[in-house]
DNA sequence: AAGTCAGGCAACCGCGGATCC
DNA sequence: AGGATCCGCGGTTGCCTGACT
């Protein structure tokens, strides 16, 4: 009945490091006579292993489809995205990554892009911005500035990774929130590529410059973001998968930078084949995208509104922002923003 | 030069679903 | 049908290496 014991439970198996003769061993062996019995493939490739070991070693190490290196700004950006809609799914994760495995794809998100989201402010488990939702209005100057291209050949935007350069993109946006409540266009999209960085404003509802006002709430009042749909910004949840590329509460990154991740390829398309559209639905449902989702009047914003639990996120986005400033290339990045937002600059478009 | 610390990564551990007998 | 085992996955550990003091 059943069968025998696991390889687990043999006594005297090596651990730890492998040595080259043990790659040889395995790599000669499974060349010969392929994969299959895991438990029985030690013994017969005269290694001293657990078939679990043997396993792990083959599939993390010694594949010879396994791609090495550096990671590219692509394949973190689908990192990133498939993180986003499938969390800690590594090996989901890395069926999108040709030639990258669970585990390097878990090693390098614990230890690079994890702290790289932390440190723009972005939860790195809900993908959304570490700081709530303040009141957005009036001067667009930097949808406007962004939108009319004159940040475009600025150093706003340096050599980094399209995913480093939308963060502060939101990060800058997200302060200016901060520091003029009400002034600050909310902010749904933001659409980028590699040369001419776009910034596509979604207006908010509650905008001044509204294309479909909604009514006001009384002042003092508090916006319950789900209990009151009167008050609900029509923002558009529009992360239909890939179709749109946008990280919950984040960015949109365009298909261009996407597709780039595999040429060819619709990144849509797998996503769906694997994970089924009903997926979205519920996730959304939890996880209802922050920036640009709520909108509230200035009396409502938590900088008026002490206990309203929305002072500490702004000291959050005050840690983050003081390391932005600390990344040498925001100081580049900040000259070209207040040169144009100075009066002595060029008229601006507000 | 030696000691300490932190980051990166390979490997192990334990769990749960799938499969076998 | 149900217990035993396999397989794959995600979480965690511990070693190695380079930076810093």
């Amino acid at each position: 009945m059943g069968r025998s014991p696991c390889c687990d439970q043999d006594k005297g198996v090596k651990k730890g490091p492998w040595t080259p003769e043990e790659d040889d061993k395995l790599t000669s062996y499974i060349n010969e006579n392929g994969y299959g019995n895991w438990r029985s493939l030690p013994k017969l490739a005269g290694l001293n292993r657990c078939g679990k070991s043997c396993r792990l070693r083959w599939m993390n190490y010694l594949r010879p489809d396994i791609r090495r290196g550096e990671f590219s700004d692509e394949e973190e950006s689908t990192i990133v995205k498939l993180h986003a809609l499938l969390g800690n799914k590594w090996s989901k994760i890395a069926s999108h990554l040709p030639g990258r495995t669970d585990n390097e794809i878990k090693n390098y998100w614990n230890t690079h892009m994890r702290k790289k989201l932390l440190q723009m402010g972005i939860d790195p488990i809900t993908h959304e911005p570490r700081t709530n939702n303040l009141s957005l209005d009036v001067s667009q100057m930097l949808a406007a500035a962004i939108g009319n291209g004159q940040f475009g050949n600025s150093n706003i935007f340096n050599n980094n990774s399209a995913l480093e350069d939308l963060l502060k993109l939101q990060l800058i946006h997200k302060m200016l929130q901060i520091i003029t409540p009400n002034a600050i266009p909310n902010i749904n999209r933001f659409n980028t590529n590699s040369l001419n960085p776009k910034l596509e404003p979604v207006v908010n509802s509650f905008n001044t410059n509204s294309v479909t006002p909604k009514p006001e709430p009384a002042a003092g009042q508090f916006i319950n973001q789900t209990a009151n749909e009167d008050f609900m910004p029509s923002f558009e949840i529009v992360w239909d998968c890939f179709e749109d590329n946008q990280l919950p509460g984040l960015v949109t990154v365009s298909q261009e930078n996407l597709n780039s991740a595999k040429p060819g390829t619709s990144t849509t398309t797998e996503v769906d084949d694997q994970t089924g559209a009903g997926m979205m639905p519920s996730y959304y449902g939890d996880q209802i995208p922050s920036i640009g989702s709520v909108s509230v009047s200035p009396e409502t914003s938590g900088l008026n509104h002490p206990g309203t639990g929305q002072h500490s996120s702004g000291s959050d986005v005050l840690e983050d922002w003081e390391k932005f400033l600390d990344d040498e290339a925001s100081d580049s990045c900040w000259k070209s923003f207040l040169d144009l937002t100075s009066p002595t600059s060029s008229p601006g478009p507000w």
